[in-house]
DNA sequence: GCCAACGTTGGC
DNA sequence: GCCAACGTTGGC
């Protein structure tokens, strides 16, 4: 069982796009750091679902129910997509100045290289951050 | 809107 | 295979 976080700007594809859809295709990685952590999820690992932008914050839990094949948007074969449905709606969104000030969270890739859009996260972290979510 | 960080591309 | 140039992302 392994934790992940993915990032997504919600002007393009959101926590509340993903409840309303059930279950979507994570797809458009064109990233080979990121690339390689989709290949590496596996069906039922957790996902901490991340809105850039304006938000800046983990809103929600997705849950990998597909692992990874080829990504439908594209023929070119270095490309690979993901099925995550909803799991779990955080109680209020983690922001990434709560990441930041919290000290036992300071060694995590969002703060470290904020570029990355699918990175692995560590149980701890992750426990920590939906401990966060219930104030 | 600016700028830093980082990944990718392309010339050599 | 190296490295400079360029483009993109994302935080502020």
């Amino acid at each position: 069982m392994n934790y992940w976080l993915i990032k997504t700007e919600p002007g393009t594809y959101s926590w509340e796009d993903l409840k309303k859809d059930k279950r979507t295709f994570w797809d458009g990685v064109r990233n080979y750091t990121a690339r390689n952590n989709l290949k590496a999820m596996k069906k039922g690992d957790l996902a901490l679902y991340y809105h850039s932008v304006n938000e800046k914050a983990v809103v929600g839990v997705a849950k990998i129910v597909k692992e990874h094949y080829q990504d439908p948007t594209t023929d070119d074969d270095r490309w690979v997509a993901v099925d995550v449905v909803p799991e779990k709606e955080l109680k209020k969104p983690v922001t990434l100045a709560d990441v930041k000030a919290d000290g036992r969270l300071e060694n995590m890739i969002l703060v470290r290289q904020s570029r990355l859009s699918v990175q692995p996260v560590k149980v701890e972290e992750f426990d920590i951050i939906l401990g966060l979510s219930e104030g």
